[in-house]
DNA sequence: GCAATGACGCTCT
DNA sequence: CAGAGCGCCATTG
């Protein structure tokens, strides 16, 4: 189609494919921080880019992307104390994952990282 | 092409 | 532990 000016959908399909893959290898009752995600995508640093990747997918919400299991570098909830944000909690306390003081435990529940189950 | 923005990360104070 | 500063990368006006 002429002229149309690249939205959600077909950005998805560029740099923001690889970040939308790497968020949906993350098993279920894991957590990644976006670093790493940045990382598994091919773009080391671009943590941000991450954040606007996932924050084009909130406006969409049409992707099948665990977006809840991307948190801050220490398991912190970059949303804050928003509605998202205890979205956010909500899905990872349905998947089992556990929080202490407000963020999640990376210890145990950080992927690929530590350690046995609890 | 530059300046500003952003669901970040790390270091220093 | 909290706050501020700098660096990182991609998108937007």
């Amino acid at each position: 189609m002429p002229s149309k000016r690249p939205t959600i959908d077909e950005q998805c399909e560029g740099t923001y494919a690889a970040i939308y893959r790497a968020v949906r290898s993350i098993p279920r009752g894991r957590v990644a921080t976006y670093g790493q995600v940045a990382l598994l995508a091919g773009m080391p640093g671009a943590a941000r880019t991450v954040g606007w990747a996932l924050r084009a997918l909130a406006e969409k919400s049409h992707r099948r992307v665990p977006w809840h299991r991307v948190v801050g570098a220490r398991g912190v909830i970059s949303l804050g104390d928003g509605p998202s944000g205890q979205l956010q909690r909500a899905l990872l306390r349905a998947e089992g994952v556990r929080f202490r003081d407000g963020r999640v435990v990376m210890d145990s529940f950080g992927w690929r990282r530590a350690a046995p189950m609890p």
